[in-house]
DNA sequence: AGTCAAGCGGACGCGTGCGTCCGTTACGGT
DNA sequence: ACCGTAACGGACGCACGCGTCCGCTTGACT
């Protein structure tokens, strides 16, 4: 449904278009989506008003730059919802959504909070939380995963996660995985 | 050390460094510190110049604000250390810190990253974490805190309990203290 | 090769937020 | 009551970031 390039374009608007995105998958995974949509443009080597005409705004362009990711996410949660052990795949997916998050610093914002109202997102958003419910059933069924665990558990989880991104970047992938095994450790079911 | 008013001013700049420190708190605890100085003074019923002339920079006014709530800490540490339970203390001292951040949205920035350079910042932290430590160690030895834990856990824990200022306040609470639980859950050592 | 429209980019307008200047006000000591 | 000075506040300058305009460039079709 999304077609990603118009072909009928001239070729340097297409090969313009991948470079800002790239530019922009960088730029906003690096320094946050407060970065200036100039300095996506320098980056890609162009004028503003090029990157202006391909995305009219700097939500279009966030939008656009992020879809891939998104189809990350989509890919993780599927992948544990057709792991035989649900309790596995529940771990997968919050360690594989965790190192999503920690490696590009925009899209969690951009995921969690920043655009509630982009209407697509949200449908996505239902999608994968329902798809999470359905996962957790299972692994409370088979009591690894805590009883008192609702979706909304998760979702808290993500949002702090967010915090973490704020560490020195030197030490930002140990501190999300460290963050994601103490989470796993919390969702646990106490045995007995 | 710190004197906090001088006496030596005049009655009407006394009572306008009030307000200002008064309306500071609100509003950087309420849309946090992102919050534009002027709404600070029109908060207080003031010009921004007459902020300015008392708090020369937004760095000096966040600093003074903030200066209560870092003794709140304090005394939070403190309590925790004199506990005759370190695990029950230790747990205290997460529920409480968590709370005194949720309570208002600019403090864990101002705490935890916006000013590594503020250097009785700096003094306070490194005197906590050695406090921290001290109670962790005890805490441990009486088989309650997991043996791996180690105090830099605590201060991820907490930059990442910054992220969830983001979820809606009617519910900031409610999520701030769900994920103190959850992270108490995490550091608990496995019976056995 | 010629032509023309689609694409490009430097320069601009606008809004916002931090910090400052100077004429005015009012506290407090005599 | 008077006066000097500290305190006040509206208006200003400056920097930055988003989005736009217009003259120039260049790809693509014939």
């Amino acid at each position: 449904m999304t077609r990603h390039l118009p072909h009928t374009a001239r070729s340097d608007a297409r090969e313009n278009r991948a470079r800002i995105l790239d530019a922009a998958c960088t730029v906003f995974g690096e320094e946050g989506l407060s970065a200036p949509v100039r300095e996506v443009a320098r980056h890609a080597g162009i004028g503003p008003a090029t990157l202006y005409r391909h995305f009219p705004t700097k939500r279009a362009l966030i939008v656009e730059t992020f879809a891939e990711q998104r189809r990350a996410c989509h890919a993780v949660v599927r992948d544990a919802l057709a792991d035989s052990d649900p309790w596995h795949g529940f771990r997968n997916l919050v360690e594989q959504i965790c190192e999503l998050h920690a490696r590009s610093r925009g899209f969690p914002d951009a995921f969690m909070t920043a655009f509630p109202e982009a209407m697509d997102f949200v449908a996505d958003r239902e999608r994968m939380l329902r798809a999470v419910t359905e996962l957790a059933r299972r692994a409370q069924r088979a009591g690894r995963l805590r009883p008192d665990f609702v979706v909304d558990d998760l979702v808290l989880m993500l949002m702090a996660h967010r915090g973490v991104q704020d560490v020195p970047p030197a030490a930002r992938f140990l501190a999300s995985r460290r963050f994601a095994a103490y989470v796993i450790e919390a969702f646990r079911a106490v045995p007995g």
